[in-house]
DNA sequence: GGTAACATGTAAGCGGTTACATGATTAG
DNA sequence: CTAATCATGTAACCGCTTACATGTTACC
């Protein structure tokens, strides 16, 4: 009942907004690249979310804007004021539920595989396996940002990092070995 | 360009369906029951979309069903035909994009934990690690279920098993990592 | 001079969930 | 006799994405 115009708690995604102004995205432009640079693994948030993101952010007196044309280009930049820190260090802290919802089409297939061929089936498999590689490999390159962050005092970006490095690999590895039951000699199982 | 009546390739979920009445699910109800109790955890669906599934799964001889009321509760039954299991075993070898969706707040918090406490960051990381530890202990709980279906000829739902048990696992380990390295002593971090 | 990147918006649509609705059967 | 489970549906709604829209600045 009425969300109309008193108080209406934050979405999560005004709080990645808020967030990402913190760690110093000061455009709407800036925060979408930021979001696609570091949280996009868990988190993904389109430009037509941000901008009304921050227009309500600003009214609550969580972030301070101002424009800063480039030019003729039309460009507001924003930062966040302490009671947007204050806010975001609540939210945080705030127990609740962390739904944590996975939605991939790879495991699916997999789940089903046995209806196919053993081809079929092993090529699903390195499928799979290879899109985690590739996902392993990606987080590893952007390692080197998230140690210049931590020396300078952010360090829970390089903890998810190492999360999302971590779950891909565990995925690599169980298809390998996997791969290695299915298959010891040449599509055979159960020696 | 015209889904109207024609082609519309079948989705995703009409694929879990078809999958699941092969692998034993008869009625909508069952089905619904076998998605919580094996895929739930990286795909979804509710009875609503369940049943409108079913009709076009017929109409296109996929399924074939027939009503079994149990006493006067209406209730339709169905079994996967040889089409059926073709199409399924095609769209299982079909290669193409397999995204991987993963939406999770825990993982968003953790990100922006720097703005916390350390207090209430290392409470946070006791929460999404003590809920990944949950969720290793209930799928492992299931591996019983999943080793009977592995003898009985039926080898990849174990794999999707080990996949999530891993996964989450994976989670916990650097989570304790993470926790072990930034309270070496008490809150002092960089010794 | 052209293409990529910067910067911000509106409007329509879709995939999916929630709420509502109904009723029968089984187990305690 | 009452609650949980079985079984199937309709309708409203909502968050999010896609497509559409526009113009600027910087780089090659």
């Amino acid at each position: 009942m009425s969300k109309s115009s008193v108080a209406a708690a934050l979405a999560p995604q005004d709080y990645v907004v808020l967030g990402m102004v913190r760690l110093g995205a000061r455009s709407g432009y800036e925060i979408k690249q930021m979001v696609e640079l570091s949280i996009r693994f868990f988190w993904t948030i389109s430009h037509v979310q941000i901008y009304p993101a921050l227009r309500q952010l600003e009214e609550r007196g969580l972030i301070e804007g101002r424009d800063e044309p480039r030019g003729k280009l039309a460009r507001r930049v924003f930062e966040i004021t302490a009671a947007g820190d204050h806010a975001l260090a609540s939210w945080v802290a705030e127990a609740g539920p962390m739904p944590f919802e996975l939605r991939d089409l790879g495991m699916v297939k997999l789940f089903f595989a046995d209806v196919a061929s053993d081809a079929d089936a092993g090529a699903l498999l390195g499928a799979v396996r290879a899109r985690s590689a590739e996902r392993v490999a990606a987080l590893q390159a952007i390692e080197p940002v998230a140690e210049a962050a931590d020396t300078e005092g952010t360090h829970f970006p390089g903890l998810t990092l190492q999360l999302g490095i971590a779950f891909h690999q565990a995925m690599v590895d169980v298809c390998d070995r996997f791969a290695a039951e299915v298959t010891p000699a040449k599509g055979q199982r159960t020696p």
